[in-house]
DNA sequence: TACGGATGTGTGAACGTGCACACAGTAGGA
DNA sequence: TCCTACTGTGTGCACGTTCACACATCCGTA
């Protein structure tokens, strides 16, 4: 379907009798006398005139816009809420400085392809990255643009010129479970996931870093997702590996939410036999019975940095190399 | 900061020996020689040459893009996974006919303005609108500006011109209320949410239907959002009001497992002293203890169909008037 | 030989905008 | 009176692309 023929600054320069040079000045600013403004508003208000955004943008290199690309969302927005934190605090940080947040969700390799012409094509000033995988292809797209971008959470292979904001997985993971070692817990175990991510790597680093020399690798169980499903199945390989194991550290709170579930299935009470934590303070840590111990990921925070990460950028603000990190305070409730 | 320089049909015409025409023929099709044509793809690999989307965008009135439009999502994303489900429904949909999927987000009047004129400045070919409100402005904007579009639910204020798919929410509320009621349950209340939109109306409605005259208004409780907070108060208010009640219809998920919550709280068993069904079957009702009894809402296929319609109003076919409603199987689990 | 079709290439115009520039009028000060 | 500064307006050009058109070449056939 042709879009029908749309108002342009000719015919609002027509309908008012001026020049477009005159509609344009009072679009953007500049001398324009009482009548001419008068009549030029009630034009546009009539005939419901918009500014062409391609034209606008192909002629000052700008859109306004800020690409929010979700990398294999997926799971994320199935099972975890933070993206959508994340999200609405990039938006609002994006629509306070008036730009406007677009989201892009890459699933498929169809949809990379895509989405790095849609990045390349310049109908974004910027981009913020969430959850990236090492030697994703957009990462490459984006570098070798000069894209103004920044990302949330940093993958192994990032290039330095590139900011970045996130948690520190690794000390918090440690903290976490020191805590679980303070608590008197002897066997502790760590349901890992997403091992692919920067994420997932750092807290499994965490862990074996707080456990020291105690630390056993067959205490590891190996998830791909951080999502419930896999809270189930990776509890139930770990106490079948150890059926003394006294305490868990789960990589998401979904997955903690999943493993308390297996072992009510195995008839362990918690806390009482086996202190479980977890890690993101999402809605899950609450909603779970008994209520999750876990570390509070400040994610609309995340967002709203990143957002702001992009915008300084743009308004041509030099940028400290490397990464912002945010604290992530633990919040102890009942399950260890 | 201003973008460096890049790359354009000039340049790589100059550089493969060639005009702009036979470039541009190499990238939209047409008759070019092989020797020409192996000179500008190299020209284009060694430059990373990408057409510029806003000077395509602006000579063909086409951009290959359709927006998702989430109205106040805040809840949503934070509780309500349906929204993630609908979202790659659509982007899988428009994916296929490579289209990219932008989805914004509108939390306040300041983004409702914005998104109006990024809707209205030919940045999309189309608009996929989820979860509108009553009267929301967008909805003016949209059918005044006669971009294709499709929604989600049906606002009832929404004009006939404007195809939406949508459950049927009536007749799903009607028969899960009807299975509590078969199920043996004298005193059936219900959770009733977002009165201001068309799904909360129409499972109140649905509601009604079925229990007749033994309709009580007074085993209502009105909250605001679809999210488990607003369960918990409102299944408190509920016993408060009828210590009898044994049966409750939860208009989401979410609301019913804060009511879980809140009986657990009350020392009242489930699916023992009191039936608790809800609505969506999201992660939610899996992860509940008992699993909830639900309606099945297929999100994803709602985001494929929406984008569907619009794609076929882009391809200039007729969409007929009204709505699409997908079937709503109930789940029957443990929970009632 | 002359013609028509298929193949291949270059050129000009247009999409709608913003900005630089030119120009006109007015007012104030030297 | 002339120069300058300020206000107000119109015109031409450029942004990077696609498309219609003109033109050129080659081949098979009437």
């Amino acid at each position: 379907m042709r879009p029908q023929k749309r108002a342009t600054v000719h015919d609002i320069a027509a309908a008012a009798g001026v020049s477009r040079g005159t509609v344009s000045r009072v679009l953007n600013g500049g001398y324009v006398s009482a009548e001419a403004r008068a009549a030029i508003e009630a034009a546009i208000l009539e005939v419901g005139y918009v500014p062409n955004n391609a034209a606008r943008t192909l002629k000052m290199r700008r859109s306004q816009a800020v690409a929010f690309v979700a990398l294999e969302p997926h799971s994320l927005f199935l099972d975890d809420p933070n993206i959508g934190s994340i999200m609405l605090g990039a938006n609002a940080a994006l629509s306070l400085a008036d730009h406007q947040m677009v989201s892009l969700v890459v699933e498929s390799a169809r949809d990379t392809e895509r989405v790095a012409r849609y990045l390349s094509g310049g109908f974004v000033d910027g981009a913020i990255v969430v959850s990236a995988r090492t030697r994703d292809p957009i990462i490459k797209v984006i570098s070798g643009l000069g894209l103004p971008a920044a990302f949330v959470g940093h993958p192994p292979d990032l290039s330095d010129s590139i900011p970045f904001v996130g948690i520190d997985n690794i000390s918090s993971a440690s903290a976490i479970t020191s805590r679980l070692v303070e608590a008197g817990r002897r066997r502790i175990g760590m349901i890992a996931a997403a091992l692919d991510r920067d994420s997932g790597i750092d807290r499994l680093t965490g862990f074996k870093t707080a456990l020291g020399t105690s630390f056993d690798a067959a205490l590891v169980a190996d998830v791909p997702h951080y999502d419930y499903g896999s809270g189930v199945k990776g509890m139930r390989l770990l106490l079948e590996r150890d059926p003394a194991i006294d305490g868990v550290f789960a990589a998401s709170d979904a997955i903690a939410a999943g493993a308390l579930e297996a072992l009510r299935e195995a008839g362990r009470s918690v806390p009482g036999d086996v202190g479980v934590v977890g890690f993101d303070d999402s809605t899950w840590a609450v909603r779970c019975q008994p209520q999750l111990s876990t570390v509070h990921q400040p994610a609309k925070e995340l967002g709203t940095v990143a957002a702001q990460l992009v915008l300084r950028q743009l308004r041509g603000e030099q940028v400290e190399q490397g990464g912002q990190l945010l604290p992530t305070p633990i919040v102890w409730r009942d399950s260890a």
